[in-house]
DNA sequence: CTTGACCCTCCAATTACTGGAATCCCTATC
DNA sequence: GATAGGGATTCCAGTAATTGGAGGGTCAAG
């Protein structure tokens, strides 16, 4: 396979196939004409890449799970270590986020929105901090 | 006040003032030695970014919202659209991050977390997309 | 006169790609 | 054989918003 076939078959764009190549998560063989030759488990390996980051694992960590796929000793422990501290991340990146969408749910919901100047989104911006 | 004191009044590192004067947020005077001198103007500005900023705005959105903000002729109609634009990637992004919590979450839940080898995160990771 | 706390500029790294330029390869058609 | 197209290659640069560090100047106190 070319790396056109892989990057439909993957669903990852050859761009990024190359750039997984650079990083060493892949290593496809070369034809003679300099063209990467994906094999099965080549392709197997940029889909489990696609999953896990759409799941939002960073690439360090799809290093580490790909690693620990392909170790057949792994313990399952080490996996869901991982697993965990990303959804630890998660966690906190959604509270975070949800304490902006409500501040600046007041925000939108307190201003008029109109063609008058004032605004209590930008009186909450320019607020002097406490302390 | 030198750039130690906005810092510490702003809540923003140096090193972030320094750069926001790079990209033309603020514009303090010089000192004859060198040093940035900041008004009181010029903090405010600050504390006005570091507000923005902690809301998750990026840095255009900080420009724009800065000009409205000295603009007294703006209309709050402007601010406003600015901040729900805003708040809709944050819904978006929520969004995105509930489902992968929600994924992860069956998938730890599901794995024994032992020393054995099976894991049906790995299993998730590795499944073949249908299509 | 030295020490320590500031301040300066400039360069490079971060994350995970993405865009674009310049060039090469392969196949098909005229 | 010329040409056109669709793919492939490499390499460089840019994105967002800082952050780290090197190498050096400034200032006030002891």
């Amino acid at each position: 396979m070319n790396i056109g076939d892989v990057s439909s078959r993957s669903g990852l764009p050859a761009k990024t196939i190359r750039y997984y190549e650079d990083i060493g998560l892949v290593c496809p063989q070369r034809e003679a004409n300099g063209y990467r030759r994906f094999c099965a488990a080549d392709l197997h390996k940029l889909n489990f890449l696609c999953r896990a980051r759409s799941l939002g694992f960073s690439i360090e960590d799809c290093r580490n799970l790909l690693a620990l796929y392909e170790d057949q000793d792994r313990a399952s422990a080490d996996v869901k270590r991982v697993a965990e501290q990303h959804l630890d991340a998660i966690h906190r990146k959604i509270a975070e986020l949800e304490a902006m969408r409500d501040t600046l749910a007041n925000l939108a919901d307190a201003c008029s929105g109109d063609q008058r100047p004032d605004c209590p989104i930008l009186l909450d911006l320019a607020r002097v901090p406490e302390g």
